[in-house]
DNA sequence: ACAAAAGTGTTCACCTTACACCCATGA
DNA sequence: TCATGGGTGTAAGGTGAACACTTTTGT
């Protein structure tokens, strides 16, 4: 969190360094305990949790400011991140949430003020391994953390259709390219990849068929070891041969499941 | 094409009607003699080719823009439209080209001019019916017509990159919904149909296994009519089933080819 | 009769799916 | 020894690809 003399700054000045009724909003899936949460922040002033989101300086890339926000929340570079829709109603922003923000800290802000302004959104979405990240507020934000996906609460704007939406664009993308990469630890066993799978997808998958479908793929190596201390069958430990998986990042050949 | 009048109260007085930043591009792919043909601008003052574009009014959706411009472009309602990615580096539009075109009208603009900004675009691709397409020139172009897709001028900006973006979202579409709705007459028959799945794909297709697939999605209907004055038997004629149409593009059954 | 393209059927290889069987381990 | 989950195999059914055969029409 700022103080109020850097927060009248940025409302005040903000419109020199960003672009004007551009934001991004990412939304980020971690991984844990078969669950997958999701990073959210608590937007100062009036408490409403949002997605983590922020604005594109007028010398970065879209991308490139979308990776610094994610950077900025979680510690980590070069993450997974995929723009997967824009969001351009006219009043997806315009409610007073919006107002109640600036006018926490400067009461007779001008209505033509650039954090008023109607906002198109460009919806991101990343997945992250939990245990490497820090999350961090921000600018507008006084607390930042993860939520289980299955109980978020009521979100600012029109943040939880975006959530909707980003699950649906990371559905359809896992039936067709390999994720996993950046959701799990470095070596991991196949059960542990397919909980994962299990728990995007909502549904069980044949223990089996799973199994040989991902070693048919060859982005796998079996390494020598296994996991230990278990009180079953010690399982085999995987990682992702990185150069074969990101040939099959860029081929177009689906596989589905 | 406008007065210089008018041009000049766009200039000047744009930033007011129009969101700053943001313009949106659209692909719009037409499909005539067994070709994929796309529909360009000539912008004025330069005589560059740029795909038919504009932007967005403070009233309005990024969705109800792209739908407005072509609309503007081609004189269609209800065109299939898909946004399909956003374009967003920094140096896209700052080219000698965005000066040019406005100094042309008035040497002296302002270097802070909105027009002059750099531009974040949204990228939609469109299927039209060639033959209901009346072309028509915009405030910003001289001339509109159709081009083949294999032999394009040199586009504007990375106008370039954006056609072969949208061609592989148009593939990739293609691959898991139905398509052909919005590039056929009403009634056409199964090898015409196919003849525009083998132009999208760029590949021939087996004439057996389509037909049996196509007829399978059960979005098809099979008019008692056939096609006359052919110099061979004379195939059937189809019609898409509008209702089950809408079924299958809304779920997330994929159909590869 | 012939050329051309429609309409239809057959075969084979492959993939998905479901499920079964045995194995290794710690309690 | 037993419960638990790992590792692997197999049979059934479906799908896609390749291709062949027959039908219909105008010339």
């Amino acid at each position: 969190m700022i103080s109020d003399a850097e927060f009248l700054e940025f409302i005040h000045k903000g419109h020199e360094h960003y672009l004007t009724h551009l934001s991004v909003d990412c939304v980020v899936f971690g991984f844990h305990d078969n669950q997958l949460k999701l990073l959210l922040t608590k937007v100062i002033n009036i408490g409403q949790w949002s997605l983590p989101g922020g604005f594109i300086r007028k010398e970065e890339s879209v991308d490139m400011a979308a990776k610094r926000i994610l950077r900025e929340r979680t510690g980590l570079e070069n993450i997974f991140l995929e723009q997967f829709k824009v969001f351009g109603s006219v009043e997806r922003n315009n409610t007073p949430d919006t107002k109640r923000i600036v006018q926490a800290i400067d009461k007779n802000i001008n209505e033509k003020n650039w954090l008023l302004q109607r906002m198109v959104s460009m919806g991101y979405y990343a997945l992250v391994d939990i245990e490497k990240v820090t999350p961090t507020s921000d600018t507008l934000s006084e607390e930042c953390r993860w939520w289980d996906l299955t109980a978020l609460p009521p979100l600012l704007f029109d943040h939880t259709d975006i959530v909707k939406d980003a699950l649906k664009a990371l559905r359809r993308h896992l039936a067709n390219k390999p994720i996993g990469f950046n959701l799990l630890p470095e070596k991991f066993t196949m059960t542990e990849l397919r909980r994962l799978y299990e728990t995007i997808l909502g549904r069980p998958i044949d223990r089996g068929n799973f199994e040989k479908k991902m070693l048919k793929l060859g982005i796998l190596e079996r390494l020598d070891e296994v996991k230990s201390n278990v009180t079953y069958k010690a399982p085999f430990l995987y990682r992702f041969n990185t150069a074969k998986y990101q040939e099959l990042l860029e081929a177009d050949t689906g596989f589905g499941f």
